[in-house]
DNA sequence: TGATAGCCTTTAAATTATCTTTAGAATCTC
DNA sequence: GAGATTCTAAAGATAATTTAAAGGCTATCA
């Protein structure tokens, strides 16, 4: 999962960004209209946690923006008075949830967590593709029903292919989304041939092979 | 797609021209203005990543006689303090992107990514021609929706010919898009015409032949 | 109009690039 | 510190790209 923390107050942006980072494979941050803008237009995001009074322009703006953009990420909003305007626009406009400062760190990770249930993957707990089912609560996997383990990577990999299923994602996707673009191991993608491999042995021998090689640009994750 | 890399810290250079050229058919890098200035009027690129603070000469100048010279390449200027006016004055003289050092790769090739689609697809990920279909993000090929599997350089060559329907591309500008300069191959165009049969082989069994020959200068593709 | 030289098509083999797989080292987690 | 996970490194397998070569086609000029 990727997130994009948009909020200006460093200090709050900071702990925000902090304890979900541990929830969160990538955790990213904007301080300013302009930055989230240019981010979310850049990268994709499974949830954006927006901050409606940012100094340098309205969040409710970018909202409508990231709407009419048709992006699929979940949208939670930060209101810092309780005003109830603010709020309800930013339902009409398409958030999914909001929280009204000052809030508890554990509240706004359980109001993502909501979110991403109700969004990605459909009201459900569970999100299936074909014989293979994900617990999104639990994060296990099971394959007819039959439990297998994954290593955290391992997961965050197969949850990616399924919420990407069809698509061709390149080695440089795949870096960008499961381990962010901060690290050292980015001019040598190799390591994710193992990760591939390790995965595609777990779900072969448990009766799914779903995994393709686009030679030359990725891989997909395809019902035959 | 062409890239160039016009930056005169080497070690920059380098990361960069590695990262990207796993993006790009030909990376070719630069190492200060007159090289620059010289490749860029020999050659077309779809993408220059342009320092504006070449030792040599001002990268702003450069950018300048670019635009006069109505090239259509994106221009992403990288610009070494946050100072708003070299930004600005290069956004004035048409560069399409800015980035401030130090940044992150994956984040130049996102919006290298951005600035090729707004410009060359029309804000599009998929470009169409007839009934074939090229769905840019995924690199994949469709005739009729159905999907046809291409290898890199066959995918290549028909977003190449597609992108310039109608013209009669010889195999020296074909050569000079897909593989570049600084390549052995360039005294001896005929692997082309391997590329050129394999593709129209798939392409023709599929129902769509729309690559003609033109005897003596090269190919076209058009509709009939 | 038919001989010829240059250009194109096609196939197969050689070379090169990319992917798979394994084992073990480094790192993280409890 | 023990066990699991993640990453590195490298050898082997597979697919793509390039080379090479034989044969067909096209324009040109006797």
């Amino acid at each position: 999962m990727k997130y994009l923390i948009a909020e200006d107050e460093k200090e709050l942006q900071q702990s925000i960004a902090t304890y979900l980072s541990r929830e969160a494979n990538v955790c990213e941050t904007a301080s300013d209209y302009r930055e989230a803008s240019e981010k979310l237009e850049l990268y994709d995001y499974d949830i954006v946690v927006l901050d409606i009074n940012l100094i340098t322009g309205s969040g409710l703006e970018l909202l409508k923006k990231l709407k009419e953009q048709n992006k699929k990420c979940g949208v939670i909003i930060i209101s810092a008075n309780s005003s109830l305007d603010d709020k309800l626009e930013g339902l009409d406009l398409g958030a999914d949830d909001y929280i009204t400062k000052p809030f508890h760190l554990a509240e706004l990770n359980s109001r993502i967590k909501a979110v991403l249930r109700r969004g990605q993957f459909g009201g459900n707990d569970s999100i299936t593709f074909e014989e293979i089912r994900l617990d999104t609560l639990a994060r296990s996997a099971y394959v007819n029903d039959k439990p297998i383990t994954l290593t955290r990577k391992e997961y965050d990999l197969l949850l990616f292919f399924i919420t990407n299923q069809g698509r061709v994602l390149s080695k440089a996707i795949i870096a960008e989304h499961l381990w962010g673009d901060d690290s050292d191991l980015l001019d040598n993608f190799d390591f994710i041939y193992v990760h591939i491999n390790n995965l595609r042995k777990k779900l072969t021998k448990a009766g799914a092979k779903y995994i393709q090689t686009a030679y030359g640009s990725g891989y997909k994750f395809i019902a035959d």
